[in-house]
DNA sequence: CGCTGGTTTGAAGGTCGTCAAGAAGGGTGG
DNA sequence: CCACCCTTCTTGACGACCTTCAAACCAGCG
């Protein structure tokens, strides 16, 4: 795997050996750098003609309000993460997307976007694979609320952030900083922050996961992935080598 | 809109006007036709290599089953919808799909589908369209089962199949025929059975919905969609008419 | 006629939400 | 330096929504 700053080269480079040329070309694609502040919305829900972004580093989530003023979070974006890729045909986008640290995205060009794959068409598999892959997450994070207790979901929901953050090497095994709050979980994962607090302390007693000042220790990996029911399948697919012959 | 038995072909022609060629080539693409049985698994989960197909008639869903042997159903599949599309990158299939009642399907081959993307380029996009279209029904799935209560899951099911039906002209402002039964819905929806039987019948006190012998009839649909908060903006934004100059 | 799949009903209990308030930081301004 | 926020985490009591368990009911069908 050759060494890169780039998460989105990090991510997928776990799954697929990337030329130089490559590489280079991804580059090029998130050369457009800008900062932003914890907290702020890059595109709202029902917002036309909106761009699409990748994660540089920061955290931002992607939600829906509801009228009652409920809010949703869909999925958690983390560095090397495409963000409103998938709504860029839809004309008004479905839902929001905010960070809630201080963050460095790049905005992506449609048309070199479209050159990408056609010029590299190695890179466009897999750029197409990741964005499959976050779809499976989400798929994965419905039957979550769906059919899982609380504290199911919130011990699944532990073990997949890791294993994210392992992939672009923002976490070890066990470790890793997390500046999420409990609201956001909350949101998340279809319960009250006051519920989720409960469910934490029950997972701190059983010696499963510990919480501290931002940081995250699993202290009981086996414990927890019997206890989630948590199958990594869905984020550690290999990424079959396509051809594109047509 | 040209007038066509083809339910892919009706639900397009809903957004983009579609020219003889094109709907010859979507013709083509769903020429291989299948009949299947009421409840026949198409894809298993975990199955490698499988297809994608193209639902002709009668219905479908995609759906996880846990260890536990719980059912999370995330989409039901009508006529005119893709199925397996979005997982064809990974190389497992992240969930399985199957009939419950006797079908017809359509299986894509990817050469061909490819070739579409190239030989015609608007049914590409418009393909692309229908499956991000999918994907902002999962979320918005996601979102009903996450925050809001089993009444207004069920109020805003109910409207959103309804809908869907209409765009391949499968249902009249308020009557369509509907073949699932109460368990399949509570795995839909996150609830039991049970519970989904209660809710219906409060439904019916409030002559909102009737529900008999298959037949569902919303008797007061301003009221249903105030009471789900129901906004059809994600299944029927209009397509835009991207330009493919690259 | 009994079987099966689906709907309906009742009673009891648990998980999780709501309401209310206290505690622990961290930052800001006096 | 301390008072005063603000945000976040924490704790407790109470109640509601939904589940669980159990069983009756109904229709279609062999």
């Amino acid at each position: 795997m050759p060494h890169s700053e780039n998460a989105l080269v990090r991510k997928l480079s776990n799954f697929i050996k990337l030329s130089a040329g490559e590489v280079k070309c991804l580059t090029e694609l998130q050369s457009a750098r800008e900062s932003v502040d914890g907290s702020t919305d890059l595109v709202h829900e029902g917002q036309t003609g909106h761009g699409a972004y990748i994660l540089q580093s920061g955290w931002a989530y992607c939600y829906k309000l509801l009228p009652d003023g409920g809010r949703q979070v869909i999925t958690f974006s983390l560095p090397g993460d495409f963000m409103g890729l998938r709504s860029i045909l839809l004309r008004t986008s479905d839902h929001a997307f905010a960070t809630f640290s201080d963050s460095v995205v790049s905005t992506i060009s449609v048309k070199r976007l479209i050159a990408v794959f056609t010029e590299f068409p190695r890179v466009g598999a897999a750029i197409l694979w990741a964005v499959s892959r976050d779809e499976a997450m989400v798929v994965e994070h419905l039957v979550g609320i769906g059919r899982r207790s609380a504290i199911e979901r919130v011990a699944h929901f532990f073990l997949e952030l890791g294993h994210r953050l392992q992939l672009v090497g923002m976490a070890s095994e066990t470790k890793f900083e997390c500046a999420l709050n409990q609201y956001l979980m909350a949101d998340a994962l279809g319960l009250t922050a006051i519920h989720v607090n409960r469910i934490l302390q029950q997972l701190r007693e059983q010696g499963m996961i510990t919480l501290k000042e931002g940081r995250v220790e699993i202290t009981d990996v086996k414990g927890l992935m019997d206890l989630a029911g948590y199958d990594s399948g869905y984020l550690d697919q290999p990424l079959p080598l396509l051809k594109f012959d047509a």
